[in-house]
DNA sequence: GTGTCTTTTGACTGCATGGCCAAAAATTAG
DNA sequence: CTAATTTTTGGCCATGCAGTCAAAAGACAC
């Protein structure tokens, strides 16, 4: 094994053994939370020895690690074509809001896991995903600015706040799908409503 | 000891101790996280045993729920007058934004802790403070949805999912304040354009 | 069937945690 | 000063954790 690891450099065996602790991994932590996904606890759920994941993954860290890339690759894979296909400021920022939100109910686990790995090891330390979090507020900010300075919203507000207001209403959905009662499609409507009010020049 | 421990059930010593293990765990959550707040930590930062901890509190959980118990009381005490001051609904909507951002700008520490208090405990299991959360999410839904009713909003949002937007909202702030780029005045100036647009029959 | 390579097991390490407690220290009362 | 009480200390548990490893089990070529 070298450090830098491609999929071809492991067998199928082992990288069907890799999907399957990855997958195990994501359900864990989305059901249990962060917190209590142990190792012990994900190899419980595979009815496998954690050893088997010490030899599959370097540690812990690269697990983890491998979930929010796997995570991130599919919802940019979802997401990215619906959004390139508008042209206009608003349109845009109607498919980022509802194919966010249209990712999350069809894979409620996966971004569950990812939003709380993401939260939980950025509080406090110095998490490698902090740039993860910040990236993606500063490419919705400078979509924003872009068409801001193109017009298509009202001049008077700051992309960054705007960026980080949006992504904050996204990544509350994952912690509220548990709950019977919240109904994310309704969410995702009334989101957009927000936002397109919100940064328009015109009302809805 | 009784089990329902009053202030006036303890010496003077014994609360002044007691809120200075609380201050002292609320800089701890703050700074290191909640995941790393161990008692010891947090004995360490006081320059005291972690037994008197022990002595003090029942244990950690008691601990942490005095920390959710004061600062939300406290937060309770700066906001409600402000917003109890305001008639119209917009008025009042504005004036829930900009005092939960003010104690926020004014109490970093505070207000921080207790989000990651409630997120971290919250995730996955259920948890002491699960009702605390969708306590402020309904008294935020009823709000809307009275002055939705006399007409000061727009009838067709949905109360529950607008308050969950809000408090998203607001609750990604305390996340941020670490950062130096982060203005937290120029935030809630946005938040509150933003929802007002979101939830008003007219423009801003 | 034999030998080689990969994978899995289960026991083990070292570490951090929350909680516990007897003894020491500090405080207070008489 | 002495005795009673409150508070603090520092060491001690049991538990759960990530990570390691030798040995067993399995896969596979020949």
């Amino acid at each position: 094994m070298q450090s830098k690891d491609t999929d071809d450099n492991r067998s199928f065996v082992s990288n069907a053994r890799r999907a399957q602790i990855v997958e195990a991994a994501i359900e864990t932590v989305a059901d249990v939370g962060y917190a209590n996904a142990s190792l012990a606890r994900i190899a419980v759920r595979l009815g496998i020895s954690k050893g088997v994941i010490s030899y599959h993954f370097s540690g812990k860290d690269d697990l983890i690690a491998e979930i929010v890339r796997q995570v991130l690759q599919r919802a940019r894979a979802y997401m990215q074509p619906r959004i390139e296909a508008q042209t206009t400021g608003p349109e845009i920022l109607r498919a980022y809001i509802e194919s966010n939100l249209e990712f999350m109910r069809d894979n409620p686990n996966q971004l569950s896991a990812v939003v709380e790995i993401v939260r939980a090891t950025i509080a406090g330390a110095k998490s490698p995903f902090t740039g993860n979090r910040d990236g993606a507020v500063h490419i919705l900010a400078e979509l924003l600015a872009r068409f801001q300075a193109a017009g298509d919203f009202r001049a008077d507000f700051d992309p960054n706040a705007m960026a980080i207001a949006i992504r904050a209403v996204i990544d509350a959905a994952p912690g509220r799908l548990a709950d019977p009662a919240f109904d994310i499609d309704r969410y995702a409507r009334e989101a957009v409503t927000v936002f397109h009010r919100g940064t328009c020049v015109t009302g809805a």
